[in-house]
DNA sequence: TAAATGACTAACA
DNA sequence: GTGTTAGCCATTT
């Protein structure tokens, strides 16, 4: 059922440019929402008309497995996303890069501490920005 | 109304 | 690097 949550992360997935990659808690982040899972939720019931495929989660990975992961990667790869030998991206090179002005005219949130944090950490996988 | 479920994540072992 | 735990919240039974 579509509700003004899913509106929102449907408008973000939208905003997301071709060969681009985000993830389930940046959404979520950005929407407003507090709980990443919601995010999954909304690509579970999100209609074909939108690049559902660039949402993955916060490893670089693509969550699903089966016919729809391999069609992800597929329409991902078709985008120009390159994957590793791990089946993960590279975020900085395929992370998106959300514009602020863009996301506060919007209303939406700006990305929180979370992934400037992870930026910095050790683990630095996610060099968003 | 209560319990279970899920395309998640962070923290810790 | 992997495996487990807890938290979180919308949706479905």
């Amino acid at each position: 059922m579509l509700n003004e949550l899913h509106e929102k992360i449907y408008a973000l997935v939208r905003a997301i440019p071709r060969g681009n990659v985000t993830t389930y808690g940046q959404l979520g982040a950005m929407a407003g929402l507090s709980d990443m899972r919601t995010v999954g939720d909304a690509m579970n019931a999100c209609p074909d008309d939108m690049p559902w495929q660039r949402v993955i989660n916060a490893r670089g990975t693509i969550s699903l497995g089966g016919a729809i992961g391999s069609k992800q990667r597929a329409l991902l790869e078709q985008e120009g996303v390159v994957f590793d030998e791990n089946g993960r991206v590279d975020f900085a090179t395929v992370g998106w890069k959300p514009d602020a002005a863009w996301l506060t005219a919007n209303g939406y949130r700006l990305p929180p501490p979370l992934f400037q944090k992870r930026a910095s950490a050790q683990n630095s996988q996610l060099n968003l920005f």
